[in-house]
DNA sequence: GTCTATACAGCGATAGAC
DNA sequence: GTCTATCGCTGTATAGAC
């Protein structure tokens, strides 16, 4: 492990932990054992510290993306959101102090918003995949299947602001994985129900 | 208006527009054109203003009860849940940079929480009462009504956090009671979806 | 109540020796 | 690469005059 790399997992868990606004480079330096010189030498600039781990982040759930191939199989949905919560989990100070940082780094608010984009067209292909292959109820409204697609992503986005206010649970991210998914359930015809309820 | 009022307001104006951590008491006192020693003489504290800026906002909250006669209407329910939400987006900076207050002062995370556990059992009540009028369709299992009692917890509690992902709305507090409550209708008889959805 | 002045701590960041 | 020392700035809080 490279000193750069050091810095980068002590400062993501202080960021964690205590939040980045109170998280000074004297206190990463320290718990890691090292000067608060040597530390800029490093990396000049706190932000710069900040830009370096959403870079990591952006890379990992790259990495992780399960829909080259398009299989849209429920299966595959929800592995492929355990995958990103997963992930977001690793990196929650992004998510949970999200307006301390952009109002840091407007740049990260930025593509944050880009990425989530790119999720809904995303759940909005599936929906429509779904619809198309006729497994929702026919009293569901156009309207109300475009709300379904808002609330996924309502749910995406906001899980870990919710964490505190909802009962806890051992694997959070697999809990919210299930959780987000159940949304669909109401909006299935019965048959169709009973088979997602199974794999939840 | 008293001097502590004044500083209140301004404080809460400069919170939520710039972020509980970066607004100094030189910044208050000097956007009112005070001294920072005379903001001081009021309130000897940051930590202070906020808490007495939360007390405020919890005697706004407890004035808007509406449920004090247990009518349980649905444009009851909307309409209160209205209030609440206009009263969360004047405070909106408890909402939006939550970690950073409970942070700060842990007192307000621990009211907060039991503030929505409150909202959560009011909510399992009204729950309760309307599968008992038989308005729910008999497909949804126990386990899916209580999810709805989550998901509904999950949305008063993130609407302040998801709202620069979705899509802005001019009138955001009427929106997101509307977004809310619209989580309702696929778990209702027919009948009475669409009765719900002319109220939306 | 309101002001000015000031003490003090902690922050980000740099300089220079090794 | 790593250290120590230090600068400049900003934020909180207090003291004392009016």
């Amino acid at each position: 492990m490279t000193t750069k790399q050091k810095i980068l997992a002590k400062a993501l868990d202080l960021f964690n932990t205590d939040g980045v606004e109170s998280v000074t480079t004297r206190h990463i330096a320290k718990s890691i054992g090292m000067s608060q010189g040597n530390l800029h030498y490093h990396y000049p600039t706190k932000n710069v510290v900040v830009k370096a781990l959403f870079e990591q982040f952006l890379t990992e759930v790259q990495n992780a993306e399960r829909f080259k191939d398009n299989n849209f199989a429920k299966e595959q949905v929800i592995g492929s959101m355990k995958d990103n919560f997963e992930i977001m989990f690793r990196y929650r100070f992004f998510f949970k102090d999200n307006e301390v940082v952009w109002r840091r780094l407007p740049e990260i608010k930025k593509t944050t918003l880009e990425l989530f984009n790119l999720k809904k067209t995303q759940i909005l292909q599936i929906i429509t995949l779904y619809k198309n292959q006729g497994i929702f109820r026919e009293q569901i409204s156009e309207n109300q299947v475009l709300f379904l697609a808002e609330q996924f992503i309502f749910s995406i986005t906001s899980w870990l602001s919710a964490k505190e206010y909802l009962d806890q649970e051992s694997d959070i991210s697999e809990y919210y994985a299930r959780f987000t998914f159940r949304i669909w359930l109401p909006y299935l015809k019965e048959e169709e129900m009973r088979k997602w309820e199974e794999v939840l």
